[in-house]
DNA sequence: ATCTATGCAAAGCTTTTGCAATCGT
DNA sequence: ACGATTGCAAAAGCTTTGCATAGAT
């Protein structure tokens, strides 16, 4: 039972990102909390937030959400949750108020799959992409939200 | 309300992407769907795979699945189901037989979002990647896992 | 002093795109 | 014949990695 894992030294530059990202609700990109993070960080590298984020995930303190589209996105919130995104913007908010819902989490399904956890995201139009109901006959349907 | 789009054109090409792809119960990649087409179609080239499937997802023929990982995967059954994803090397099963549960599709949001649909995703173990239990406890868990 | 972590730049991987040639209609 | 579609190759976008140096313990 060795624990193989190298001693993590407490670098400012993972204070900053750490600390930057559990202070947003927005489920930044790596390469938004890079930006935020050289406001502090002048020099910080783009890498290292790469590496830092790789590292709170596996160390359970960061939660990378993988969502549809192109970049990651990074949440510090470890509580039981789960996503919105915009089809229009991609912006991801928090879904804390689920309409009594209740997902098993553990169990084996017929297909043989051992199941230990699950994914849920929600799809929609934010607050600032909605528009009126006469447009939206004209638009194509997100990929995997119907 | 004047169609702009394009005439599509019945080419080889897409009968084999979309035939192949609806054979198959596995989710494949683009790449691996071209590996697949290059049998029938030895010069056929895999920007034509994902345009022909970037376009079949526009149709509503085939779904486009964003899941955890890199690459994403397409599944040619419409039909409502989720998917399960082994943590440990990547494939992608069907799941049809979810004990009871019903997700709500459209409502508002306290937040604001008008939601649309869902994705919803187990994860866990397939048959060939199931460990003794006294393995699993040396396993980092799945950043979106738990 | 040791050895993890950093900055920088290059490489990797998936996906997209430009262009001349091809082929369905 | 028209123009959507293709093959090819280059480019784009996100993420990872190699390496010498800096810095936490």
């Amino acid at each position: 039972m060795a624990s193989s894992q190298p001693v993590r030294r407490n670098t400012r530059q993972r204070q900053v990102v750490w600390g930057e990202l559990k202070k947003l609700k927005s489920h930044p990109t790596a390469s938004e909390l890079y930006d935020i993070a050289r406001q502090r960080l002048p020099r910080i590298s783009l890498g290292t937030v790469y590496r830092n984020l790789e590292l709170l995930v596996e160390n359970g303190a960061v939660r990378k959400l993988e969502v549809g589209g192109g970049e990651a996105r990074f949440d510090a919130d470890m509580g039981e949750h789960c996503h919105v995104r915009c089809l229009r913007c991609g912006r991801v908010d928090d879904l804390h108020d689920l309409p009594g819902t209740k997902l098993p989490e553990r169990f084996t399904c017929s297909n043989g799959y051992d199941i230990i956890g699950h994914r849920l995201e929600f799809i929609g139009y934010c607050p600032e992409c909605k528009r009126p109901e006469a447009e939206k006959n004209n638009e194509n349907p997100c990929s995997e939200g119907g």
